[in-house]
DNA sequence: TGTTAGCACTCCAAAAATATGAGTGCTAAC
DNA sequence: GTTAGCACTCATATTTTTGGAGTGCTAACA
């Protein structure tokens, strides 16, 4: 009873397999057609009768048929996926498939932006259209990578400009008011004392004690020179934040357990309000669980706002520490076989981009 | 027959006032008794039989009452608002509320944020929790802004870092590749030629032309530099769609008539597809009528997705040239009045901001 | 002991039947 | 030109009916 035997287990994969494909609730009489073991409804009833106690299903309704509940959803994703991925049939599909996306992604490359931002805004689009639900990627997070590059130039008399570049060309600038203008010479010092301090330093390594130190370097002119080295590293620290970039959320209405008004409402809230899905990426990183592969179900989700969704994520890598994640955001009842599998397939673009350039 | 009477004014008044408090379709007995002419419900609902041949209200359908058309609620913003914009318990409620936004808008200003983005991110924030509608905000253009400052630097052996400070602290940026490494001498000497020929230019007035020019000017170098100075010119004209930024996507939600699915989703497209809403605002920049205020009602915009919506837009100005819209979109029935009250409120509060800094 | 047929029972969903009532258009009288 | 009166319309809400899918339980069977 504790445990779930081999019967039980074909049961609950027929009421689950046949919910995903239809989404009506299915009955003793239906699951008991589409198991190869020959028993009658009233055996099957039975079982389910022990499967709901288990919390494996549920019933709408007294008299409906029963439902997956989020547990049962799990065992699905974590003891019945894996095997039918072998399947013939599947495999098949499979391929066709990948090669559609794969075409998709290639005219992604073709028009193929400099911008990062603009990458990852048209991976989320075509992640969006091939799975049709609603879709975020958040870019490679940077606190690890090196910097390249850095310079202070005048604007003007009151205004400098602080520009980074880090590994990976992403640059960073911002324009630093100084109550004092600064000779041209001054200026050639600072971005000397700079670039031989900071240059090679992942953007982690420069933290206060870092800042400290470089102000005692400076020696003489250390009250204004402090400022503005303070203003650089804020400008090295900025952007903590990773940007999140979206796609697709108008997919959530093409599926109705979705579709009303009040949870439409909370997904896209989350989706406008990026904050949220940025936690929800940052435990999708720190659950690492070898592939990359992150499943929620329903409550599983740290953010409440997803509790009626499945939120399916893999974390790519751009070369060494620069991780960022690819996600999808849809119904429970979503085909978790094809979604982990275009994500791998778009996350195996990113890494074959990446390795080009 | 063709025009409207003052008798029918006052009936067409009473019917939309009345249906923008209620949302309910409202009947000839209703209508009698909102306004002061002391009329039979029999009286007006000729009266009302009139206005419906003349287009300004219909009926959802028959034996239901009235509720005002795409024409009348034109009439109404174009006529009747200003009208009860001077009536004393309005001026009173609004003194009030005035206040209020301002509170808000000082207490944004409070966490002054440098980077515009994040100011125009936050405005837009601001306005949907002030009106409850789904709120666009997009950046002031600066295309008519002039190069502050232009700077290129050697990233590496093969990369050049463009960087391009406008006025108003626009700072664009581009990481372009080169063939063959340039000696520190040929990078100083190219930027002394940028800086020499660009500054002062606004963005618009560097065009092919100029560029050619500009070229020719490189001289011997000409085939790699010639490169270069195409990349920095691209950097230049990059951005040129303007970015929108939005909020309170969600609000629609709050208002039955565009909650259900395929509405809403029409809507969240859009919003989503920012390209569209550029449509809209270009639309609204180029249609200046004095006040710098837009309403469009229903099929009035020039985007279909917005059908069933209002829109109303304010163009702001950050000193000379650089413009840009803040809008919301909401049900046709919306608080028109207090709308663009808001709107002017805001934009009040970006010029001043501009004033100080 | 596990499996099955049978049956009464539950309950949702859809359809049909039945109010309700707000609002209209029209006519005839003032 | 205005109004009272009245028959009529039609969306909406409420109730009733029906159908059917599905269950749980019991008793019989292998």
């Amino acid at each position: 009873m504790e445990e779930l035997d081999g019967r039980k287990v074909k049961i609950l994969e027929a009421i689950i397999r046949n919910y995903l494909e239809t989404g009506e609730p299915v009955g003793s009489r239906t699951s008991s057609k589409y198991t190869d073991l020959n028993l009658s409804s009233a055996t099957i009833r039975n079982e389910m009768s022990d499967l709901e106690e288990m919390g494996y299903i549920l019933q709408p309704h007294t008299s409906a048929g029963r439902i997956p509940s989020d547990k049962g959803y799990r065992f699905y994703v974590d003891h019945m996926m894996i095997a039918k991925e072998e399947a013939l049939e599947e495999k098949a599909r499979k391929v066709s498939e990948q090669a559609k996306q794969v075409q998709d992604m290639s005219q992604m490359l073709l028009e193929k932006e400099d911008k990062i931002e603009n990458l990852l805004q048209q991976v989320a689009k075509v992640l969006a259209v091939n799975t049709e639900y609603a879709t975020m990627v958040t870019a490679p997070s940077t606190h690890r990578n090196k910097v390249k590059f850095l310079q202070l130039s005048r604007i003007d008399a009151n205004q400098l400009l602080a520009v980074v570049v880090v590994e990976g060309n992403v640059i960073r600038n911002h324009v630093l008011p100084v109550s004092e203008e600064l000779t041209d010479e001054e200026v050639l010092k600072l971005n000397i004392l700079l670039n031989t301090h900071l240059n090679g330093l992942s953007l982690e390594e420069i933290n206060l004690g870092m800042i400290a130190a470089l102000k005692n370097q400076a020696g003489i002119h250390s009250d204004i020179v402090g400022g503005v080295i303070d203003a650089v590293a804020e400008a090295i620290q900025q952007d903590d934040d990773l940007e999140v970039y979206t796609s697709g959320t108008n997919n959530i209405f093409k599926y109705p357990e979705l579709s009303d008004g009040s949870k439409a409402s909370e997904i896209i809230t989350a989706f406008e309000e990026k904050q949220q899905l940025t936690e929800l990426v940052t435990d999708a990183l720190s659950e690492e669980n070898g592939t990359g592969i992150q499943v929620y179900i329903g409550n599983e989700s740290p953010i409440q706002n997803m509790k009626d969704c499945s939120v399916v994520t893999a974390t790519y890598e751009l070369g060494d520490g620069m991780k960022g994640t690819i996600g999808i955001v849809g119904p429970k009842r979503m085909n978790y076989e094809k979604v982990i599998d275009t994500l791998k397939t778009i996350r195996g673009q990113l890494d074959s981009m990446y390795k080009k350039s």
